[in-house]
DNA sequence: GTCTATATGCCGATAGAC
DNA sequence: GTCTATCGGCATATAGAC
């Protein structure tokens, strides 16, 4: 039994995802994941075409888990608490993940496929839909994200470091936001 | 006349802003900056103190470039309409330079100084207090930059493919925000 | 104090043997 | 499907000429 490591993309992607989540995605080389794994580096390429090809899969097993908590949001919540949930439930994961969230929604070349986004933001489509009327549907959906995406943003790169309560000024900023529209 | 090369901090600073403009961070590297300035790579170290502190410049010309945009704005406009040319100045100037923008905000290496940003965002911070009061200026400002900071990512980012009018959508978006906090 | 020349040790990626 | 060997490019550092 000469080369008995028998590695799996799986295996590969996992520990990828690992990797980035404690220290960012520049701590992602190709050389440290194959030690980690106990083989070499070209042995990676057996099973990933290269980097960016990986960076591709991490990002959509994180939109992934991302829609699931999405998904997961009790459905027969009045539309403005299931949204306020939805949204809320972004920002958590973000906090929880911020390397990997950041990587999802900040690398151009590793964008996931448009049918699975379009998928993933349903629930709240619908809930804005319900609050707004259908005219305006997408321009408020849009603005939603970005409020959130935004402010996820400037947290986690630390741009928002006057003090106060930053939970508490998050959902008064979203609360603005949708009695605006109605 | 042996060394007639003669370089300055100043020129490596705009050069590099230039490398990055065009082709994004990862395309700025040392030996290629040198090389364009017509010097050798280690030159570079005698005017800085190594790449992290170069993109640090880089981020500080890039927000008084954006500070400038915003302290040019008809100051004598009314509050809304001042905040509007506030808010609309920033995503001009983000999609006509992506790539300094993005760096300047997504690097947590790199960040400014905080006294700058307090200052930067002086002019908005007024125009806010003016229209939702002093006691909700903070947050409603943490809002509206999130807001405008988020749908300039997702845009630069291309992660709004459904069509439609993007800018359209942009003000709506800012109008409805507004509206909520009167 | 400015430059050149040179060196170290990473990185992603490829070629070819087993 | 794994390995060894190797490539070019990268950031960084030091020695020494002028």
């Amino acid at each position: 039994m000469p080369y008995p490591s028998q590695i799996s993309r799986e295996e590969i992607i996992t520990t990828a995802i690992a990797q980035i989540a404690t220290n960012g995605v520049h701590a992602l080389s190709l050389g440290r994941l194959a030690k980690t794994l106990g083989v070499s580096t070209p042995s990676l390429y057996r099973h990933i075409a290269n980097k960016d090809e990986l960076l591709r899969a991490v990002n959509l097993a994180t939109l992934e888990r991302l829609f699931a908590k999405f998904a997961s949001v009790e459905s027969d919540l009045p539309a403005r608490e299931k949204l306020a949930a939805i949204l809320n439930a972004q920002r958590v994961f973000a906090h929880a993940n911020p390397h990997i969230y950041q990587l999802a929604f900040t690398t151009p070349n590793n964008r996931p496929d448009e049918n699975l986004l379009v998928q993933m933001v349903q629930p709240l489509q619908e809930s804005i839909g319900e609050i707004v009327g259908t005219t305006h549907a997408l321009a408020a959906l849009r603005g939603a994200i970005a409020l959130v995406h935004g402010f996820i943003m400037l947290e986690l790169n630390d741009q928002l470091r006057r003090g106060g309560d930053l939970s508490a000024d998050f959902q008064a900023a979203i609360e603005a936001y949708l009695r605006g529209w109605s």
